[in-house]
DNA sequence: GCATTTATTTGCGTATACATTACAGAATGC
DNA sequence: GCATTCTGTAATGTATACGCAAATAAATGC
């Protein structure tokens, strides 16, 4: 297993891993403030690693601490999903160009493949909650790809903004089947070394899911997720 | 004056700019460490603020907390060079791009006008550290014009990471008038808002310092800046 | 009754003390 | 002489205590 809960694990890191979690979860929810010393009750610890914790988790743009008013979890605007895809479209489709240019073999290309394969499978079963798991290892496989450290970091920063957001919009977007076209093309660009390819046709996949999904959230009014 | 030092700021938010500051001049010079009961005498205070700090720092990329071997001051590599500027071309040639799009006023482009004059001025008394200034700020500004905050913060944070290895090879590169030259022609396509044009050269700028400031380091062997 | 001032409370920032743990070097067994 | 275990120490991780400043409640003057 991989709960070295109690043990190996610092508290820090732990309160880092389930404050996170419960933000992605929802179970802190948007725009709601909490205490230090809650937060610090309610995971079985002191002050001190919660608010080291909080800290590491304000510069990933999940919260933000406020003198007195506690920790406030960061609600993410129509604006600011635009914000977060304008970057994400950016760095990866360089990821994309890189992965191409880096000649990858059939093998490594295993798990890109692997998550076409099951985000198909998902639409033929209408499973949204494992086609978004699928595509969610499919970008990030993608950046790994890229081979740049720092995009892959960026990214993941980027994409547990989102991740919230997608939850709600999951059910009401139309079913992905032209954005699973898009992944097969992309995988196809990779796999034959052409760069400019990938690049350009993932940055149009990109560009269009961030239409999509705002066009969502701004016709439902949904602003604050 | 600015310096509200022990007055309004906390001693965490001094730390962090003390120990940025220290960083980037190299007074921590890049591969050292550091305990945090040092870090903490030379700056005046208990280790709690100067963890915040190094917490905040870590997670920008300017150092390490090694659990017994203190804070390590990260070195940045030519590998870490193309990282970061595979980085910043994306992004700033998206804010060049969304700057043309936005349609700023004459008035509204002074600071990016005003810096342009500056590097010029700069070249002509062959002055490369009034140069590198009005560098930065013309990048900053146009990165601010592109109107994501978010994007705003990622090149903030890896041109800390850059700006040692600039001072280093700021003596070593050809005098930048090409540079100037690209400046302008980007400058122009936003003032005259052409969104194309703006991205496609500014990100060929990118790409040609990219290769101009790898190459150096590489042939001289700056491995560790 | 309203405004202004004064208490009081509450939560954070920071210092400090303590527990923990990884490493170094000594000591012991073989 | 080598490996192994033991023990001491140094630096971190964490808890706790306390002062202070801000927010709220109470009280006083008008």
């Amino acid at each position: 297993m991989k709960d070295q809960d109690a043990k190996t694990l610092s508290n820090t890191k732990r309160a880092v891993r389930d404050l996170r979690r419960m933000i992605l979860s929802g179970e802190l929810a948007a725009g709601t403030d909490h205490l230090e010393s809650e937060l610090a009750e309610t995971l079985g610890m002191s002050r001190t690693p919660i608010r080291e914790a909080a800290l590491m988790l304000e510069s990933k743009g999940l919260l933000e601490m406020r003198p007195r008013k506690g920790v406030r979890i960061l609600p993410v605007s129509s604006d600011d999903m635009r914000e977060i895809y304008d970057i994400l479209t950016e760095l990866e489709s360089l990821a994309a160009q890189r992965a191409a240019e880096a000649g990858y073999s059939v093998d490594e290309l295993a798990v890109l493949a692997g998550s076409i394969a099951n985000m198909d499978q998902a639409i033929e079963a209408e499973d949204l909650e494992a086609w978004a798991e699928a595509d969610e290892l499919f970008h990030q496989e993608l950046v790994r790809l890229g081979g740049n450290k720092r995009v892959e970091a960026i990214v993941a920063m980027m994409s547990d903004q989102v991740r919230r957001a997608r939850a709600t919009t999951l059910f009401i977007r139309p079913l992905p089947v032209k954005s699973n076209e898009d992944h097969r093309v992309v995988f196809q660009a990779i796999s034959e070394g052409r760069p400019d390819t990938a690049r350009e046709r993932h940055r149009e996949h990109r560009l269009q899911a961030q239409a999509m999904l705002c066009g969502i959230l701004e016709k439902h009014r949904l602003n604050s997720l």
